[in-house]
DNA sequence: GCCTAAAATTTTAGGCTTAAAATATTTGAG
DNA sequence: CTCAAATATTTTAAGCCTAAAATTTTAGGC
């Protein structure tokens, strides 16, 4: 008789395929960030979670309250105090209360910041752009796209 | 002659899908750590670094050097250092020297790391392929396979 | 053998991250 | 009006993370 080579009951193909999915995803995660990290702090001296709160307030000329950036980002809403406690004290953002409630504060971005923003934000996307290279345009969109059902599912079933 | 409708420089189309691919990745990787760090807390009260390395031990029964760890994760080595210390004061891992080289230390797991690890690992598969479950089976396959790939592509150019 | 360079790891300082507790404020039920 | 619950944020404690400096040990040139 000829033994059977595994004792543990075998995942399906597909829980398998998800599993290695997963870890890559999670590897080329990390690679990117890490290069990311890395050139940030070289040309800029500043860090992703930095450049992260820039990029959406960027995008609220408005501003945003602490627990909007919080959720928006996906961290944490302490986390979210010590970066722009930093950034403000660095002149990039501004907390202003002007609400009529006390207990929020708007935070927004000051010129400096905005102007800080642009410049690295146009250097991120070259980054981006040779990073992802080895990445054809419609592996490209076909990832996105998948990554973008994921997401929509994902925020279903919550 | 037909006045082009933009001021500043426009993205290639294809660098703007890989800055969304970006994006997006980025998403999908934390929606997907925050819940499995949540689940790695409250069933095994224990974190996803220590499960990381927990696994590559695990695969590892002659153990590994810290630095292996370190290239092996992703992670700096100092970094290392810290959780292979807590994980030590557990019972779950353990450093011997002898090597013939008093700088390295080999790490191993325990039998109480090995028990613990095969448990959570159980769970953890299972978690991932509930989490991804709205991802078929070709989808998972496709993703990564391109994945692969781009991991190939950005080894071969470092 | 000696001494400098290389290698493996740890330490340090600073920042990021979380969950949970604390603080301050607003809202709403009665 | 009052006061308990809800909301927004900050603080706290602990762990993760990095880069750079320090430590310890090995290897190689001479």
């Amino acid at each position: 008789m000829v033994s059977t080579p595994q004792a543990a009951p075998e995942l399906s193909s597909d829980s398998k395929d998800r599993l290695r999915l997963w870890i890559r995803l999670l590897r080329a995660n990390r690679l990117i960030e890490a290069e990311l990290r890395e050139r940030l702090r070289t040309t800029f001296d500043t860090t992703l979670p930095r450049f992260d709160v820039l990029a959406a307030l960027y995008r609220a000329p408005d501003g945003m309250l602490m627990s909007d950036l919080s959720r928006f980002l996906l961290v944490s809403n302490g986390n979210v105090t010590g970066i722009i406690d930093r950034l403000a004290a660095e002149g990039l953002v501004l907390r202003a209360q002007r609400d009529g409630d006390r207990r929020t504060s708007i935070v927004r971005l000051t010129r400096a910041g905005e102007e800080q923003f642009r410049t690295m934000a146009a250097a991120h996307e070259g980054w981006i752009d040779a990073l992802l290279g080895g990445v054809s345009g419609n592996d490209a969109r076909r990832l996105a796209t998948m990554l973008k059902t994921f997401r929509s599912n994902w925020e279903k079933q919550e």
